[in-house]
DNA sequence: GTTATTGTTCATTTTAAATTGAACAATATT
DNA sequence: AATATTGTTCAATTTAAAATGAACAATAAC
């Protein structure tokens, strides 16, 4: 009985935790994933998340490959020595920082070397009425990168602390 | 021939702000409205969108209402006196505070209803052995909430200087 | 009041992304 | 060496999200 109950607040903070990373682009099953190790008193192995959670081996593989990448996730002891065993990392800071690093800065990167592929574009086109004006605006694109580029490791100072 | 280098010049921008609206959850075509509005040198209608860009007339009048809703273009005068005519604002102040608004505090205000909802199942919950372990986890959450609720001011002013 | 123009809505279709599951490799056990 | 266990990979399937387009409202022009 006090399992059941135990059994329904897993699955709602499972739930809270697959919204929160929608937000961030990330598949629903990795949340699944991190949620029920972040609530999970002792580390779990593939096969604990493949049967609590009713998913496949294969999104199980996948998420806990992308949640390794991340950072959020860390090999633990276990009961069984055969199997690997996965605990959350629990400290924004690292979380954020893994994020940062995996998801957003080479999305930054990818969108600056079109940038300049751009800027390179509109240097060696014959003058043309918009050339001015078309200079102008992929400036203000090249502001925003930079920008970004200084807000982030603010960011994840401000979220270190 | 001119008008050739500047088409595929446009059509490079608007795969660019694709990307990056990808990167931010929004739909493509509110990447292509917004990147062919950003690099046009005036004003555009909703049929002029629908023309240059391939798209259906609902696309670009849904996309049009995303990003008014975001404050990420107004309109403007244009020729035709019957239609809307619609320019970006391209200061990335006021991009990221709509953006924020519109997309990221709603999720975060319905993600700390829904903490509120387990706090209150562990409180009320009968005396278990992990309950003092769930309280340090939804704790944790609390603090996680915390922290970008005061991140994004100060982000948001970093960006506007 | 009738017709034309502009833009919105929403049921259906399409597309992109996530999930599945079977085949496979790697390693341990008998 | 044969068998069992654990985990990965990837083609095929499913699912969720976005795009379409036809019907509709709203407004203007005739």
């Amino acid at each position: 009985m006090e399992e059941e109950i135990d059994y329904q607040f897993e699955a709602r903070v499972v739930e809270f935790f697959c919204d929160g990373v929608r937000m961030l682009g990330l598949p629903k099953s990795v949340g699944e994933i991190y949620g029920l190790l972040f609530i999970s008193q002792s580390p779990l192995s593939l096969d604990d998340l493949v049967n609590r959670l009713g998913i496949s081996k294969g999104s199980a593989s996948q998420g806990l490959k992308m949640l390794r990448e991340l950072g959020a996730v860390k090999e633990a002891e276990g009961d069984n020595l055969r199997r690997s065993y996965f605990q959350p990392d629990v400290e924004l800071k690292r979380l954020a920082r893994g994020f940062i690093k995996e998801q957003v800065r080479p999305h930054l990167a990818s969108g600056d070397g079109k940038l300049a592929d751009l800027k390179r574009i509109v240097r060696e086109a014959p003058d043309s009425e918009g050339r001015q004006f078309y200079h102008e605006r992929l400036d203000q694109l090249e502001r925003w990168s930079k920008k970004a580029r200084v807000a982030l490791p603010l960011l994840q100072r401000f979220l270190g602390r």
